[in-house]
DNA sequence: CCAAGTTATGCACACGTGTGCATAACTAAA
DNA sequence: TTTAGTTATGCACACGTGTGCATAACTTGG
């Protein structure tokens, strides 16, 4: 089949070692040599056998994702693919394959992936957040193996490496907009205050407001959960009482839809009367009327810093920060086009 | 570091070989050197090393996926991630690992596909069709490498194995379903009639249309792109003649959304007035008002049969057919809850 | 012209596992 | 008891590539 090192060796008239030097540009090889081998190399199509390679240096060159059903539905729209092809892009370019693996929890996904990576055949690996516990993080501490978490873990006892969205930033880029619009009493809807991005965004929020003089109402944050009724009733209890906010920023995708439609039930103009931001870029921004100023995220960007970051740790035991953090951009649309206060016409 | 078959043979006081032999049972070891021969695996903690084990039987175990930006924003939602979870399920009931690799038309994929299956490192690829093109598949063809294309190849020269949405079915499907519900002038609205999965779900939509004896009608079959504005467009101009459709096939998500919004201009009902079925199952479906039913498939089912087939093309030269079409299903929700004809209240 | 240094290359072993062949130990048949 | 067959195991080599060490060929300085 294929022609190995020794073939090209043979018909350069040399020996393999010769060829494997000029291969990896390990040793001073006469140009003459090298001249003979690369032709010989052309001449029969040699393409190296990445997998001896590996294993002849003990390196797989190849990191993993772990992934779960779960990224199914958690994760919005575009992310995993995005993400995945980051990450895939960011290996690559440091000559490393990457693999997928199943991280399920449900049949001991700890125990998998500790054979997994005792097999020798990944140098790190990237979890989603949602897949990570402790026994996981331990044995992967204990073993000083490699790994990097694609989101904000929750309670995990040692330190670990992370990428996320900067939800702080969100918090105050959202309040910075509608301040910039014009509005000025801001709710914020949250879909579940246990949830850490949902309380660093309430953080961001409140900076943002403070350093605006704007008092903080702590009526005007609110929580549900990730459904359009449970922000449709939100939404009206909001602007039922007296002091009804101005604008809205909402946590997630279904229910700013509720809000919409409460607002257009209770004839609330948006977004003259309310303006409204949702922290998840979804298709759903664009195709609802009207359509929703939201806060993106460069999720194949995250995906390359995912990648950067394990990949640092694999090759040079000091990686600077656990962290790393990726800000968002407004993307503005129909639902923050108020008029600037004092505007003509 | 790790302890090797060596190490497991010494302790257990027999040769590496034997220790192969029992962890392959590939020959008639005595139970009592078996014994010893796991327990002296378990107090190594041994694990196979899986690189030298592929290496050692020039058997990678290893299928690709190739991806492409071009995923990010063509597939629905949560498509990738199921369908890649799909795959790797699949593989890893056969003890195959799934590795990812950039298929980019960009830098010349078809080049670095090549470099990459000659690597040794994977058996075999799955294919999005978006990736594909003639030089690659002559390129797979001539090296009689396995490969399954994801989707409908439009314009191989060759014979390919691939797995898809039966899209045949899904016109059927949606014209058994709107006629059930009582319509009977039933329109459809294609994104681009040079699509084969349009073509093929005309075909479908006329085929059901037919064994209802309902007469088909050129002018209800209309064409426009995949925006808000198309979708709008052309529901109005349909809406707008004399023969006005009571019911409408709307193959695409963006599109459905323009239509709810001419219906909602012009007052026309939905679903009384006008039914609407999507062929994509997009959470904006969920999200609309009236909520939209739609057409759904099994992606996760998808990914499995991918796997499957590719799988059974690597180990068994015979594989039964070229493609793999799975069933859609219809999910009911609030644009065709037209009540049947002559129910009673 | 010789010694010391430099350059270019080969030899032989290593990586961890799998396997064909040989063989020792045992069993059953004659 | 001998022979043929069976069972259990070891030996040695293979897979394709990388690399430390040895060494031949060449260069340079005195």
């Amino acid at each position: 089949m294929g022609a190995t090192i020794k073939d090209v060796a043979r018909l350069a008239g040399v020996s393999h070692s010769t060829v494997s030097r000029v291969l990896n540009n390990k040793a001073v090889i006469s140009d003459e040599t090298k001249k003979r081998i690369y032709s010989a190399m052309e001449e029969l199509k040699y393409v190296p056998n990445d997998l001896a390679r590996s294993f002849a240096n003990g390196n797989p060159s190849t990191i993993a994702l772990a992934i779960d059903t779960g990224n199914a539905s958690d994760y919005s729209n575009s992310f995993f693919s995005n993400t995945v092809f980051g990450i895939e892009t960011a290996a690559h370019k440091s000559n490393y394959s990457l693999m997928v693996v199943n991280g399920s929890k449900s049949h001991d996904g700890t125990e998998d992936i500790e054979r997994l990576l005792m097999g020798k055949r990944i140098n790190g690996i990237i979890f989603p957040e949602s897949i990570v516990n402790k026994s996981l993080l331990k044995m992967l501490d204990e073993k000083n193996f490699p790994y990097v978490i694609l989101g904000h873990p929750m309670d995990a006892e040692v330190e670990t490496d992370w990428v996320d969205i900067d939800n702080r930033q969100a918090g105050e880029a959202a309040v910075k907009h509608l301040i910039e619009k014009g509005y000025r009493r801001i709710a914020f809807m949250s879909d579940g205050n246990d949830k850490v991005f949902n309380q660093d965004r309430i953080e961001g929020y409140k900076k943002e407001l403070k350093k605006n003089g704007i008092e903080i109402d702590e009526k005007l944050i609110v929580e549900g959960v990730s459904t359009v009724e449970s922000g449709k009733e939100l939404t009206e209890k909001l602007l039922s009482g007296k002091d009804v906010p101005d604008a809205l920023i909402c946590s997630n995708d279904r229910m700013v839809v509720g809000t919409l439609r409460a607002a257009n039930e209770k004839g609330i103009v948006v977004p003259e009367e309310l303006g409204i931001i949702c922290c998840d870029n979804t298709p759903v921004m664009e195709l609802s009327f009207p359509s929703i100023t939201s806060l993106n995220v460069d999720t194949y960007k995250l995906g390359i810093k995912a990648a950067e970051k394990l990949i640092g740790r694999i090759e040079d035991e000091m990686v600077e920060d656990r962290a790393n953090l990726l800000p968002t951009d407004v993307i503005e649309r129909g639902s923050t086009l108020k008029k600037m206060k004092g505007a003509g016409i």
